[in-house]
RNA sequence: UACCCCGUGGUGUAAUCGGUAACACAACGGAUUUUGGUUCCGUUUUUCUAGGUUCGAGUCCUAGCGGGGUAGCCA
């Protein structure tokens, strides 16, 4: 079945293992994956990786496949139900369905109280009374073994007692947990006795003051797997340790009522940013961008506010592809998606941001008209537009110079230029104020250049440019988004990586004046202001009569490009 | 200096059983173009190192080197 989102047909790792398991008869064939994201922050782009390969995986594995969305709400100090509802959103907007299939950890407390319970019945698992300190101590360090528990060899009922009243509520925090007893002196210190519930007395944003312990992830992920039957618990790289955690859960736990095994792959690193939730919450704690949908945040929301599409991160998602290697992903990747994107359902508009006046000085004072101007080359269907021009006209300050460099094809004093859909014009005339800025270009147009026309005999007008009538234009605010630091790897620098933020990673640009047209701009809508990027309307600041837009990223710009080598 | 994982162009990935290392991005050059956009054509650059097995190794073996992860009552 063809993907028209997919750049080539993909295989990885993952994908080989759950057809082999297929192959093998493995779980009657079933698929089963889900997206566990602990509601503590909002989703990023690592994040749309991990939903596109779970999600992804039940779409491509179907009928026999889904994928569950299930909170991973075991630690009430950090969780909250805005984060909830966030995530809920963003997986929607990029797309995914978990249909019947949301899921709370927390919907499973009694159950894995239970299987706890159950740990402490087979000898497993014990209550300790040391303290975090002496937990600590006793551990051992990354290369030398730790050391029993005083209290490692209780009886099976004295465990069950305190355990019981751990529950009720009868300890302080901290002043006992339960721990599985594996091997205090295993090379894996995720199986040195690790502890499984501690006492927290706090309220959670479901239960409420419910339950005085709450499970760890090592005790409560792979659990909550099995209770959904999942088939095949897909986490990042960090969690390879855990897995013979995981995988000592899932055996020595009866009755569970699937077998679930757990397989890691590399998070997401894009250049430029950062990804860590605790980066991202300090970025906005700290005030350096404005909240988590700041469009320069990788979040999903920020993201969805400065205008990139959900289509465009799925393709994104889908070029990087799936390995154990931790790497940097080039952003020119992702933008390279969106452009693409962008560049086929964009509608196109004329807008200056940084206005020069324009008179035609031959143009007819009162009269006005209306050029026709293409909404999408790449779609035909999408038609065109009129839009109004009269004898004063705005063009951007980057298309005049006074004394151009080599090559400049744009505006110049006695210089011709074309009007884009237009004509062309000629220069006669530069005013500027006392500092010395240009106002106004005192120009006359030439009626033989409409629609494209070359006068015999007259040298091509390589320039052409956009412009919007100054009559009829609108104002707007713009708000330019550059990358949000200014070294491609801000988590590999000794420095804070609040040093690292590039101040000019906000431009907002107040003086822009927009062709009529876009006074009905929607946010759903995107559309490309020619010769300068896509742009979107923001859906928090525009407002009717007072727009805002987002660059959601630039046009490639060669002319550029050849300025900067100069 | 313990254990686990990983090393393929500048970046991200692919390569069936061991059989000519390929795709995308980026960069560079050119063509087309009423967007210095798009599109098209082309160019540069790759298997961490050293041995071994083999007619043949990115792939298998050994040793080394390099990178990442792990000592929360976080997830």
């Amino acid at each position: 079945m063809a993907d028209s989102e997919s750049p080539k047909p993909r295989t990885d790792f993952i994908r080989d293992m759950i057809h082999a398991d297929q192959a093998a008869g493995r779980n009657d064939g079933w698929v089963i994956t889900r997206f566990p994201p602990e509601p503590n922050g909002y989703l990023h782009i690592g994040h749309a990786k991990s939903i596109c390969l779970n999600f992804g995986l039940a779409e491509e594995f179907g009928p026999k496949a889904r994928c569950h969305l299930r909170f991973d709400d075991t630690n009430p100090t950090k969780e909250e139900t805005e984060y909830v509802d966030s995530i809920e959103q963003d997986v929607r907007w990029l797309g995914f369905d978990w249909g019947e299939h949301l899921y709370f950890a927390s919907d499973y407390f009694e159950a894995l109280y239970g299987y706890a319970m159950q740990l402490i019945e087979k000898g497993l698992a014990y209550v300790d009374d040391q303290t975090p300190e002496q937990i600590r101590e006793t551990r051992g360090t990354l290369t030398s073994p730790g050391t029993d528990s005083p209290f490692r060899n209780r009886s099976v009922e004295e465990n069950r007692d305190l355990f019981a009243r751990m529950r009720a509520g009868e300890f302080a925090n901290g002043a006992k947990v339960l721990r599985a007893k594996i091997d205090m002196a295993s090379p894996n210190i995720n199986l040195r006795d690790p502890v499984i519930y501690r006492i927290l007395k706090a309220a959670h944003h479901r239960t409420g003051d419910a339950w005085s312990l709450y499970p760890m992830y090592d005790f409560a992920h792979p659990l909550s797997d099995a209770i959904e039957s999942i088939t095949h618990s897909l986490c990042t790289l960090e969690f390879e340790h855990h897995r013979p955690l995981y995988e000592w859960l899932i055996q020595n736990v009866d009755g569970l009522p699937g077998q679930p095994y757990q397989r890691e792959f590399a998070r997401l690193n894009l250049t430029y940013t950062v990804m860590s939730k605790r980066k991202l919450l300090r970025l906005v704690k700290e005030g350096f961008v404005n909240g988590w949908d700041d469009p320069r945040m990788p979040t999903i929301s920020g993201l969805r506010r400065r205008g990139y599409t959900p289509e465009a991160i799925r393709v994104f998602c889908k070029t990087i592809g799936l390995t154990k290697f931790n790497a940097v992903t080039d952003v020119a990747l992702l933008e390279h998606a969106l452009r693409e994107d962008l560049n086929r359902r964009a509608l196109r508009a004329f807008a200056v941001l940084d206005p020069i006046k324009v008179v035609l000085e031959n143009y007819p004072e009162d009269a006005e008209e209306f050029i026709d101007c293409v909404n999408n080359p790449e779609d035909e269907a999408s038609g065109t537009r009129p839009v109004p021009l009269c004898r004063e006209l705005f063009i951007d300050r980057d298309d005049f110079m006074e004394e151009p460099p080599p090559g400049y094809h744009r505006l110049r004093p006695g210089g011709e230029v074309r009007l884009r859909y237009a004509f062309c014009i000629q220069c006669h005339e530069v005013i500027k104020d006392e500092s010395g800025r240009v106002t106004e270009l005192r120009c006359t147009y030439d009626d033989a250049t409409r629609h494209g026309k070359k006068p015999e005999g007259r040298p091509k007008v390589k320039g052409i440019i956009h412009w919007v009538s100054a009559r009829h234009a609108i104002p707007a605010e713009v708000r330019l988004y550059d990358r949000l630091f200014t070294v491609e790897q801000p988590d590999a620098m000794e420095q804070d990586f609040t040093e690292l933020l590039n101040p000019e990673s906000l431009t907002v640009v107040t003086t822009a004046q927009l062709e009529p047209s876009l006074a009905e701009a929607t946010v759903a809508q995107r559309y490309q202001f020619e010769r300068l990027g896509y742009f979107a309307v923001d859906a928090v600041d525009s407002k009717p009569g007072a727009l805002v837009f987002n660059r959601t990223v630039g046009l490639k710009d060669s002319w550029a490009k050849q300025m900067a080598k100069a």
